[in-house]
DNA sequence: AGACAATGGATAGCCTGCGATCCACGAACC
DNA sequence: GGTTCGTGGATCGCAGGCTATCCATTGTCT
């Protein structure tokens, strides 16, 4: 009984997030954003002002992993906090001029990680595999809400 | 111009792996070892004493990543590594017998979790998921060879 | 008011990934 | 035979995941 890894979603999952964020990453760096900050980045976009809570929400990361994802943003100049007015436990997260500049490029940089991505697929099949990668994660009880 | 996560392959890949990973440690983690493990344990599995470059042409990680690995799989009790025989730079890697004794549990855990995945899938569906995963490594040159 | 529970965040310690370096040995070439 | 180049591995420093804890504050309940 063997276990072939190249028939299994889990393995090429793995491979694929690994991969599609060294793409982004290579588009990133000049851009002056990392991967694992694209998704907050395109929170705040929609509306900053959050707390951490109210970001963690909306992603689907542990509240540590946000902690220290909004740590290296403050520090590389992307966000800065606030005390929140009437509770001393939060703060509210604000984007820097910076970060708010970055909205365009970062965008960019994406949806070309998807098109590379994407090459040579019609766009029926592109919409079926994305269906299909949402049926997984909710078989995992996971669905990447709304 | 908004950007969708949920209609992003990138980002669905991303948590597909971590779901699927944590998965797999749920089951894993009572057999003793850890999901990052697996791979090398395949490999060593279908045939042992290799050297670390060796592990390294078969499976999709760094030379950094892997010499982590195997020090924690050392650790663990999973792997022992002698000298090469003839080149006294390298070394061979040989399942202990905890490692050799872990396969059945290791492959069982993993199959439960491709079919806690794939629950609800025809089996046409489930080759074409794989088939397009694929597709889109190779579009960013990962061809999960062989 | 006081006690206790719940909540917002930070921190520590671990795994898995990466690039960059370094070291030791092996191979090739004069 | 020595110099140079290449190769096998280890190590450092960092990103980004996680669980488990801890602290401070807020809320609740009597």
């Amino acid at each position: 009984m063997d276990f072939d890894r190249t028939a299994s979603a889990a393995y090429l999952a793995n491979l694929l997030a690994k991969a599609a964020s060294r793409a982004l990453q290579a588009l990133a760096d000049g851009a002056g954003f990392a991967p694992g900050q694209l998704p907050v980045l395109l929170e705040l976009w929609n509306g900053d002002g959050l707390t951490q809570r109210e970001l963690l929400d909306r992603l689907d990361i542990e509240q540590a992993t946000m902690a220290n994802t909004l740590a290296r943003m403050q520090r590389d100049g992307l966000i800065s906090r606030r005390r929140h007015p009437s509770d001393r436990r939060a703060q509210l997260v604000f984007l820097t001029q910076r970060g708010k500049a970055l909205r365009d490029t970062a965008m960019t940089a994406a949806s070309q990680t998807e098109d590379a991505l994407f090459q040579g697929f019609r766009r029926f099949e592109r919409e079926l595999l994305l269906e299909y990668m949402r049926m997984l994660l909710a078989n995992l009880g996971r669905d990447p809400r709304v």
